[in-house]
DNA sequence: ATATAAGCGAGACGGTACGTCCGGTCTTGCG
DNA sequence: CGCAAGACCGGACGTACCGTCTCGCTTATAT
């Protein structure tokens, strides 16, 4: 049920869009911000490189934050299947994903869009929203999820509350990536897996 | 050894700065940022609340996240002055030191313009730097002399690495505030406390 | 032969002009000379009374000064057009004219325009040719065709450089004019034209 | 008699400014009116160019134009002194005395801050009147004298206004170099000073 | 001989305008 | 009707100078 109160914002027929258009877009625009860094992504840069006209990006999209978060997370992909590994190590699977995050974080094409992403957040709350509703939140429950599995198989303890045994394990991690004060490595994820884990096995009763 | 190939910056004679114009752009600026937040921000608009030239401002800061920055932070506080509590039982001083940064973070005026900074260290690496050295290390270091204490009074296990110990406090805490996804309670505050000294308690040897 | 070495200039697409804005923009500045003078005429003050934004004048004219000369002198004259009287009496029609010239040169509404483009041309030789070209010539050159004709009649002696003789005639006016040294009134143009003519009378073989 | 009702202009004493100042300041004006014209003059350039603050400039003098002017007229001549030759031979004193001018005129030296300083009257009006009275009027009165010499020695018509006669003569010149149509030479000084006085000779009673 | 006050170099200050860049809207002509 | 192109109004940018205002520092009387 789409909201009928809403005076007509002249919704465009989406039918129509051209396709070409919208991924020359999107690649014009993480290109330039890998290049020049998001404080100088402009929508008529984008334009430019993508050999567009400014209407169309205002068309679809609301700013260039927006443009930037499509680009960066191509939708359709379904967030169930979102799935962090069980071999039955709860500590070895939390290694594995720690470490593959860590990697991530690292990668440097993929680290300017995603400051850039993170960042605007605080100016722009929609597309905090966004980005928590599509990216984070899919990924926190495939953790809680994961942690549930463990606690049903005695290797946590069950009165721990998973959501914030979760933020235990990411925190730690965010905080050194957003703030740079020391080096992500691997060694780090292990040892921030074992320190959080040593605080939810289950209690000798 | 400084640098001797950059031309001469014309660095102003700081001995003659009006004391009076920096105070009022560092007002302007704050007053500026909790009415319409930092994109909204201009060096204009605080130049014209001001009563000041727009070169006062260009003529002492690089940008006006560092007018900000100054605003936020006042110059002159001793690192080392910070200290945590400590009564002796680390559970108990850690939640309340928690529990504080709770309230800050929680603090409407101070929401505004904290947000705005951190953000703007995804563009401007050289804030990031500032941020990092002289508001965000010097209270890292208090917890890690904190934990340093705990450890030596046999309440903290003598292996672990107090610097991450420190992040797996800090880290959750920061996470939430940043990705708004869950309240920040007094209560989170201490759980966090709970799940992650019981993680960092002596082993039975 | 167009210079092929200079960069693109980005020349905007002139059809797509607006005719409204061009007439706003040449009204405003006509208005402002008039009120202020041309030293304190702004390329700000007239996109403001102009209702235009800064770059619409930039993207036209390259100066202020232009923006006057085109207000001042509409384009699409003839310059063959600008005839002067011939009656059959030289000296009539001289005095006819020159006191016409007088009367121009004593009107306020033109005074200050007139007097800022032909001062401006001292900074500007882009402006000194345009106003050259398109004002000045074709009227001395009507001066000169007038004369021929006199010469044809044997009112002006054959020998004489038709273009010193009309110097000799305008050269006084606008000495006067440039120099405000004394007023300038019908008789003195009078006087001019007798003086000049008698000079210019055919000798007695 | 002092005007009283005029506030104290806190006029400086004059006994005490700087001769060496005064001079680095004018010597500086000329040259940076000769490599950048008049429009790049500024005084913040000027006093930079003569290493003295710009409050000595503004002490003693009103405007640049004020500061250009006395660079080119060193106060303290004599108008009386100023004086046309007499051999006996109106035309041939007059064809000198015009080649010298033209010779002035083409003078690459003088070019700019003549021309500076005449275009600048059409803003300053108070330089206008400085401009005419210690150097236009005195050479024009000298023309005028030398002119009622002729008038007595039977040269010139004893009808004519010669103040106009002089018009007659110094118009043209005038006229060619503000205008910039065509070449200021010998010849044309010649043809000028032929022309005008045919038109001055004593009529055969 | 020494205060005292002026001119002076320097340059920070509150301002105004510059010429540029970009935002977001609107218009034109093509497919 | 979506689209490329880009002119348009508006507003902020960072810079250049304006003319005024302090600062210390000579320097030249006027005690």
């Amino acid at each position: 049920m789409t909201d009928p109160s809403t005076p007509p914002p002249k919704a465009p027929d989406a039918s129509r869009r051209s396709e070409r258009s919208r991924r020359a877009i999107l690649d014009a625009a993480l290109e330039l911000v890998g290049e020049s860094g998001f404080a100088k992504l402009t929508i008529e840069a984008i334009a430019a490189r993508a050999g567009v006209g400014k209407q169309t990006i205002y068309r679809w999209w609301p700013s260039k934050a927006a443009v930037l978060f499509e680009a960066c997370v191509p939708e359709g992909i379904d967030p169930a299947s979102i799935e962090l590994p069980d071999t039955g190590d709860i500590v070895a699977d939390l290694k594995t994903v720690l470490r593959a995050t860590v990697d991530d974080l690292n990668d440097a094409r993929l680290d300017a869009p995603t400051r850039a992403l993170t960042a605007e957040t605080a100016n722009d709350p929609e597309l905090g929203r966004a980005l928590t509703e599509k990216v984070l939140e899919p990924q926190l429950q495939a953790y809680v999820r994961r942690l549930r599995a463990a606690q049903e198989a005695g290797q946590v303890d069950p009165d721990i509350d998973l959501r914030i045994a979760l933020e235990l394990l990411v925190g730690p991690l965010f905080h050194r990536w957003q703030t740079r004060t020391l080096p992500l490595t691997h060694a780090y994820a292990d040892t921030v897996v074992d320190l959080a884990l040593r605080g939810m096995t289950p209690r000798p009763s």
